[in-house]
DNA sequence: TACCAGGTTCCGA
DNA sequence: TCGGAACATGGT
């Protein structure tokens, strides 16, 4: 067992698990499991700190995860740089967040099931693939699911996936899951790309859009200059910039003109704020 | 009961 | 190319 003990400042666990990058983690007492592919960590945020456990040969793994190298102090300042004030409180409240390195294949499965779908849904749909499908794992003693790999789900009917509450993604799913398995789509090969080759080539799959392909280029190939746009941020877009444009992907380039290599972090500070934290602006 | 949720596909004009 | 209906399903 390894514990990772950081300065909570700029690395809380509910704000990093509460602006819906990730779907993977359960409360448990005062900590929270997660898991990533096959691997599992508690995180705590206490009154000074933020501390990770796992075992000892996943510290690097977990380190990496959590985007342990990037200073995120920089990241809050230059926020606060533009000088907006709804930005301003969205950075203040959200200055805990860091953006999880996720494993790609997952991260793809899972955004595909968040297409017009709720995050308490979501989670617990790939719960319910991990409990049936997944590798048994055992982690601190705990008997635990993996995410279940491609060739697993490839061989699951459409009324499996159904079961687990996908509704109509799950043809989605299932068509993906058997291009994994056969190699039609390699995800790795693309990390190479510059961020709109990468989306160009991911909503060519069945499912997948401009939205999940952004939130795939931030979440698990870590481009921040991607700015997913969903209900909130169209919202937020209306009533906090006063905008008039109503496609999605216009209103993704007028922020990533305004916001630059910074737009991810800035969208998921509005995102947290306006979903978990608005008052009045 | 109708509307909403981290949208995308499909179809007709 | 563009606008709008259809798509599953649980929560409020």
């Amino acid at each position: 067992m390894e514990k990772i003990i950081l300065d909570k400042t700029f690395f809380s666990i509910e704000d990093t698990l509460f602006c819906g990058q990730f779907f993977a983690y359960e409360k448990s007492g005062n900590r929270y499991l997660i898991r990533s592919d096959d691997k599992f960590c508690y995180a705590e945020t206490t009154d000074e700190n933020t501390e990770i456990v796992c075992n000892e040969d996943e510290a690097g793994y977990f380190s990496n995860f959590f985007d342990l190298k990037r200073d995120y102090s920089a990241v809050y300042k230059k926020a606060l740089s533009y000088d907006l004030p709804f930005l301003n409180a969205c950075a203040e409240q959200g200055k805990g967040i860091r953006i999880l390195r996720q494993e790609k294949y997952e991260n793809l499965i899972s955004f595909i099931i968040s297409q017009n779908n709720n995050i308490p849904r979501i989670k617990k749909s790939i719960a319910y693939l991990c409990e049936n499908l997944g590798e048994e794992i055992t982690f601190l003693g705990e008997k635990l699911k993996a995410f279940p790999k491609a060739r697993v789900l490839a061989d699951q009917s459409e009324e499996f996936f159904k079961k687990a509450g996908l509704g109509y993604r799950a043809s989605y799913v299932k068509e993906l899951a058997e291009k994994l398995k056969n190699g039609d789509i390699d995800l790795e090969s693309l990390s190479t790309l510059p961020t709109q080759k990468i989306k160009e080539e991911l909503v060519k799959i069945k499912g997948v859009g401009e939205k999940v392909a952004s939130c795939v280029t931030l979440f698990a190939y870590n481009r921040f200059d991607s700015f997913p746009v969903d209900t909130w941020i169209e919202k937020i877009y209306r009533e906090n910039f006063g905008g008039t444009l109503l496609d999605r992907k216009k209103i993704s380039q007028f922020f990533i003109e305004k916001f630059g290599d910074d737009s991810g972090i800035i969208q998921q500070y509005m995102f947290h704020y306006k979903r978990n934290f608005e008052k009045e602006f």
